[in-house]
RNA sequence: GGGGGUGUGGUGGAGUGGUCAAUCACAACAGACUGUAAAUCUGUCGGCCGUGUGCCUUCGUAGGUUCGAAUCCUACCGCCCCCA
């Protein structure tokens, strides 16, 4: 099984490093050091969830120039507790790849593992509710709205999915984060949503600190666990989060939760205050470009989301002057490449737009896969390269009219 | 020359007397996607405006039957198949 696997993770090699603050702003440039790399932040993390990327192949990533990725605890649960004689082959072949994580992705890279936490909000509804992560400003609180799907004890999660009862706590959590063997790991937390009130949110703000405490205790020390912040979209409560979550010895924070639109940057500054200078913060779950300016703004080292990768699969492409809906029919005659200059695979190998729209517009799997890889591949660079600049304009000291020259031409 | 079949909105293709401006799919157009139950989802898709259980014009063409026709009848036109 999994013990077969031998590692090699050692915790002295693992920090975190602040090279440069910027003047403006909270911004700053670092490099998190991890036993299977380093990661120069501010980063962004790709989601992988089950331990790959959906139409790449491993030697795909490097191309990307990702530096991390995040896998979900939640979706690797049954593959990671199955005895998989497969698995302990490649082990055996390709010792390198040391954990189960890498050996999913084929590739030593630095991971993360989310702690399933997150599923608690999105399969605690009925799909009628449609609540997600985001509200709109003008969205309103559906009566219907209701978590008829879960049950939280203090020692975490009842819930039903497909069918079936399942149970995901911090001790079960650490557990399975360990299997999956990431460098770091998240706490298992209380994610509101936004139409959650005051109390709702006072108690999952008490339960994460409850869970955070068992997930220190029962945490893998080859690991580094990153403690979230909840708090939801009261000002008290995330302070009052960030200062207790901020004092436990956790690796680092993972700032969570659920917002409003154009909410995160005013959450950020009531919570990055009061978590420790020194260590590395992540923003869970959030990335557009926007966002991305507004987290590295207010000191955020790493953050993930789907956007990239979802948005690819689905054929919207990024830019420097905004995102283009690769299946237009304005498309179908253009030999252009995606975007002159892009340093990406697709670009460079001269995939032109009618090519990847024919590719990703076919009925057939293996056509549309091929299509969606090229969309991948770029969207992955693209956020990459803009990291990539965001941190060269930190050394420099000229990050907030990098920003600004940036955002100028670029319409989301 | 004889027999049979067929003609529907950008395309394919339903519908064979009323609830049909016409199922559905594709294309097109617009929008969404933020710790991935998401290789996905939503909307529009004859014209017009006052956006409504609104008006107008449509189912090869021209007539006819009927209270009422894309649907039945007749003729014509086009295409397909079979026999000569």
């Amino acid at each position: 099984m999994i013990n077969t696997i031998k590692k090699t993770h050692h915790s002295s090699t693992a920090g975190f490093t602040i090279i440069k603050k910027d003047k403006q702003t909270r911004a700053r440039l670092g490099i998190l050091t991890t036993p299977h790399g380093i990661i120069k932040t501010p980063s962004y993390v790709f989601v992988g969830t089950y331990g790959k990327f959906l139409h790449l192949k491993p030697s795909d990533i490097p191309k990307t120039k990702s530096q991390l990725v995040i896998a979900n605890t939640f979706h690797l649960w049954d593959t990671v507790l199955q005895s998989n004689k497969s698995m302990r082959q490649l082990a055996e072949k390709n010792k390198k790849l040391d954990t189960f994580l890498t050996q999913k992705l084929g590739l030593n890279i630095p991971t993360m593992t989310d702690s399933g936490g997150f599923q608690v909000l999105s399969l605690a509804f009925g799909d009628k509710n449609k609540v997600g992560k985001f509200m709109t400003g003008d969205s309103k609180p559906d009566a219907s709205y209701k978590r008829s799907k879960i049950r939280i004890t203090q020692k975490g999660v009842h819930f039903n999915f497909k069918g079936e009862k399942s149970f995901l706590g911090p001790k079960l959590s650490m557990k399975l984060q360990s299997k999956i063997g990431a460098d770091i790991i998240f706490a298992f937390d209380q994610i509101t949503s936004p139409l959650d009130d005051y109390e709702y949110n006072r108690k999952a703000v008490e339960l994460t600190d409850k869970w955070a405490k068992i997930c220190l205790k029962t945490r893998d020390p080859k690991q580094m666990l990153f403690g979230i912040v909840q708090g939801g979209l009261f000002k008290d409560l995330r302070i009052k989060s960030a200062k207790s979550i901020g004092f436990m010895p956790f690796d680092g924070f993972g700032i969570g939760g659920s917002y409003t639109k154009k909410q995160i940057s005013k959450m950020l500054k009531w919570v990055v205050p009061y978590l420790p200078e020194e260590k590395p913060r992540h923003l869970l779950g959030v990335g557009k470009v926007a966002d991305v300016f507004e987290a590295i703004d207010n000191g955020i080292d790493t953050f993930d989301c789907v956007i990239p990768t979802r948005e690819a699969r689905h054929g919207r492409l990024y830019t420097k002057t905004g995102h283009m809906d690769i299946r237009r029919g304005a498309f179908s005659n253009d030999k252009k490449v995606i975007e002159k200059g892009c340093g990406c695979l697709t670009c460079s190998s001269k995939i032109s737009r009618s090519k990847i729209r024919a590719l990703i517009k076919n009925e057939d799997r293996e056509l549309n896969a091929k299509g969606q890889r090229w969309c991948l591949m770029h969207n992955m660079w693209f956020f990459n390269n803009l990291l990539n600049e965001i941190r060269a304009s930190l050394a420099r000291g000229s990050y907030q009219s990098y920003k600004t020259k940036f955002l100028k031409k670029f319409n989301s």
